[in-house]
RNA sequence: GGCGCGGUAGCCAAGUGGUAAGGCCGGGCUCUGCAAAAGCCCCAUGCGUCGGUUCAAUUCCGACCCGCGCCUCCA
């Protein structure tokens, strides 16, 4: 049975394959703009994405999952300038920190990832094709603009009809749309090249009408194109993206190509909260997963409570939350270890089906699957799961052989690495000789004196496990 | 105004026309010198409000209340 998915377009749930006569799944996923750090509401996105990506594989897909960088626009040429900087070498930095948070994730690494810059040529031409279709228009300034009345289905995305729309007199962010400030024929209409100005200084490039740079939805289009081809099976992205970034996608795309139907299959998903308030700067609520590991919260951790909720509906990030992922992945692994244990395996052999490997067996957890593949209900996966580790009766070797095989497969799906070494904390010598002493006392049943120790390491800050051959050290 | 999303226990969060998964917290028990850990058990007659359809609605329909998103470059 197909993956099936909620498509934004047609707005049903639709089953997830690749278009007759391929054999390749091609999704194309929005990247991140490279001008500083990923928050975690970016990598709610890529995570939902990433586990879409996994659970097509686990059904048996072969899929290319594209993914760009987006490294020229006005914000990174501002963190260029403002770092003293090469928009190459800023970019850069940000490109290989994005990289390592996504790997610290357990996200993986698109087949694809290219780059805006990279792609410039690409952008030129599919403008210029705009321009000879009639599609697009060279202002006075030499910048070029996509003449939306020239889409007739411009909007079919967002089920807006643009011919009858009002446009606005402001943006969301209360500035002026103003057509004439841009030079625009009509507010809507929106840049497809931008000529070069003095503020962008070194970053420029060649085209048929002067020196300038591609406006930010032209990217994509040419990247998913060269990519992909002009049709390709899915598109995702944050719900933000949906309109205006995606519907221009659309516009330029289908003009530019002739060809309709450039994603068979919208894929969005919806905003983080951050303790009950919507991210942003002014918040200083946009947390970065290097913040949230310095508050002791590891990156798996981070990445369960970015899936803790339906990709469709917000989700409150709350640190309570990632706690309670903490301890809900610590039953996980309580769990998958009696599990093991019954199967007669060690966690050594408990390693995630290599991708394409398409096990056959799916042992208690085949409803926990079904339900992944249900629109990607991962909350309603892991109930599944946990439903399952909680059944009273021991499972036979062969019932536990068969589940490991299903739980290996959710789990990969779902990137949830278990087992992972936790970090080693440094016992302080003090603490360490306080441990020593009380085990001793313990041993030698001098009650009172051990029960003193223990209160002096608490006043340290640390607890004493006592287990049944030894003794174990826990910062509290 | 246009186009959407959502309101389920203390917190988080699935789900269904036939009587509420799961996680966290909390409580109880077992174990234990103590403390933990672990295991077991308990924890919504209720699913925003009011109507309607139905043998039956939290689930469908309508109205209303409340919260949230997008509407030109924010995942």
């Amino acid at each position: 049975m197909p993956v099936f998915l909620h498509d934004t377009m047609s707005r049903e749930k639709r089953p997830l394959l690749p278009k007759p006569g391929r054999d390749v799944f091609g999704m194309y996923c929005c990247g991140p703009t490279v001008y500083g750090p990923a928050h975690i509401g970016n990598f709610r996105t890529f995570t939902v994405q990433d586990i879409l990506r996994r659970a097509l594989e686990v059904a048996g897909l072969k899929v290319k999952h594209v993914r760009n960088i987006t490294d020229v626009d006005d914000k990174t040429i501002r963190g260029a300038q403002a770092a003293g900087q090469t928009l190459g070498a800023f970019t850069k930095t940000w490109t290989d920190k994005f990289h390592a948070d996504c790997k610290a994730l357990g996200l993986l690494p698109p087949h694809v990832e290219p780059s805006a810059v990279e792609h410039i040529p690409q952008q030129v031409a599919m403008i210029k094709a705009l321009v000879d279709r009639g599609h697009a228009y060279v202002a006075k300034d030499g910048s070029v603009y996509f003449k939306v009345c020239t889409c007739p289905d411009y909007g079919k995305l967002n089920h807006i009809d643009f011919s009858k729309l009002e446009t606005q007199s402001e943006n969301s962010a209360g500035e002026a749309n103003d057509a004439d400030e841009y030079e625009r024929e009509s507010a809507s209409d929106f840049a497809l090249w931008k000529s070069r100005k003095p503020e962008d200084g070194a970053n420029f490039w060649p085209s048929p009408w002067g020196e300038g740079r591609p406006g930010w939805h032209i990217e994509c289009s040419a990247m998913s194109l060269a990519h992909l081809g002009a049709t390709f099976d899915l598109h995702g992205g944050g719900i933000d993206l949906c309109f205006p970034h995606h519907e221009n996608e659309i516009a330029q795309s289908e003009c530019a190509t002739g060809v309709k139907g450039f994603a068979a299959h919208w894929f969005h998903s919806a905003h983080l909260m951050v303790e009950g308030e919507k991210m942003s700067k002014s918040k200083g609520n946009l947390y970065t997963l290097d913040e949230l590991v310095a508050k002791g919260f590891t990156p798996m951790e981070v990445r369960a409570t970015l899936i803790s909720g339906h990709y469709r509906s917000s989700l409150n990030f709350t640190m309570k939350g990632v706690d309670d992922s903490r301890s809900a992945l610590a039953k996980l692994e309580r769990g998958t270890d009696r599990l093991l244990a019954a199967a007669g395996f060690t966690r050594a052999e408990f390693a995630a089906p290599v991708a394409q490997e398409v096990q056959t067996s799916w042992g208690r957890f085949a409803k926990a699957w079904e339900v992944l593949q249900d629109d990607l209900n991962i909350p309603g996966c892991l109930g599944q799961v946990f439903t399952v580790l909680a059944e009273k009766d021991e499972p036979s070797a062969e019932q536990a052989r068969q589940d490991i095989s299903g739980l290996a497969k959710i789990l990969f799906a779902l990137g949830l690495e278990l087992f992972a070494a936790k970090a080693e904390v440094a016992i302080p010598a003090d603490v360490a000789e306080l441990g020593a002493r009380r085990w001793a006392a313990k041993q030698s049943k001098d009650f009172a004196a051990a029960d003193q120790l223990r209160k002096d390491l608490a006043a340290l800050g640390w607890t004493m496990l006592d287990r049944k051959d030894g003794y174990e050290l826990k910062k509290s």
